[in-house]
DNA sequence: GATACAACCTGTGGCCACTACAGATTCAAG
DNA sequence: CTTGAATCTGTAGTGGCCACAGGTTGTATC
């Protein structure tokens, strides 16, 4: 008995990926080209899905494609753990300072925001705070200032 | 005596806006068609500079266009405080999902990354997670690598 | 075998917020 | 008047997709 083979729509109902992603995917050269019907449909494998799931997954943790065409590579080619580790550490590198990033932004707008009473007061300690000459708020200004 | 006035390439240097990303902020109608000379080259007044390093400075603060072409939009009306307290906490709380989003992220790669001894093992954490069941590890990567 | 209709095909263009050219023109200094 | 920097317009590319349009194929039912 043959194997099971998947159309487009099941391996997209399966994995959680968008149709038009999956060509998107195949175009870029992270999926093979799979097999065709005589009529030129696209027909799967359980290996297709595997890994599909697999960038899909690694897409949630916040790879880039350049990132999982290389775990692609290795996971290929027999793995070396030792490399994987290096993308998966600098990813992670990339993800924190992000975070930095995001906690300095958080902490200027909270406070400008604290300053903002609301209303319809003429003067807004937010817009002062983006026009960068704020007076009613000096320490969110010399906050932004060493934003980078 | 006649105010001062800005070419594009002043403007630039004074705000740390890229040339084009001024001339793209005029296309999309974030900052007004400035005056031309008579050969047709940009002429800035103060404001102009001042309109811009709102715009910078509100995008290093994570807002998005629409963000500020409705705060400049307030701005240029006279201001409701109100809604520019509610731009910012929406934009605020848009921030703390994305940290907290990172940081989840941030815990799978670590334990992933911790589980992992590195050198040439045949078999790797990081991966495994990345396949979603870390449990069945061996035959999932065998079937990974030759689709049909 | 005919028909209906879902699934699928390719190709193209849009999204965000820019950035990077190419090739022509203008400005300012000497 | 010449030179070279500055600026002009227009187009195309980035990443990671999504959304069509308009045509073809697969499959279930009559």
């Amino acid at each position: 008995m043959p194997a099971k083979r998947y159309g487009i729509g099941a391996l997209s109902r399966d994995t959680g990926c968008n149709i038009e992603t999956i060509r998107y995917y195949e175009r870029i050269g992270l999926l093979p080209e799979p097999p065709r019907s005589a009529g030129g449909h696209r027909s799967y494998a359980v290996e297709g899905a595997n890994r599909l799931s697999f960038i899909v997954r690694s897409r949630e943790l916040g790879f880039s494609v350049p990132d999982i065409r290389e775990l692609l590579t290795l996971v290929d080619s027999g793995i070396t753990c030792e490399e994987v580790k290096t993308i998966t550490l600098t990813h992670l590198d990339a993800i924190r300072a992000r975070i930095n990033d995001l906690r300095r932004l958080e902490t200027v707008l909270q406070s400008a925001a604290a300053d903002c009473e609301g209303g319809d007061a003429p003067e807004c300690p937010i817009i002062d705070v983006l026009f960068g000459h704020s007076e009613a708020a000096p320490q969110v200004k010399a906050q932004i200032e060493t934003q980078g």
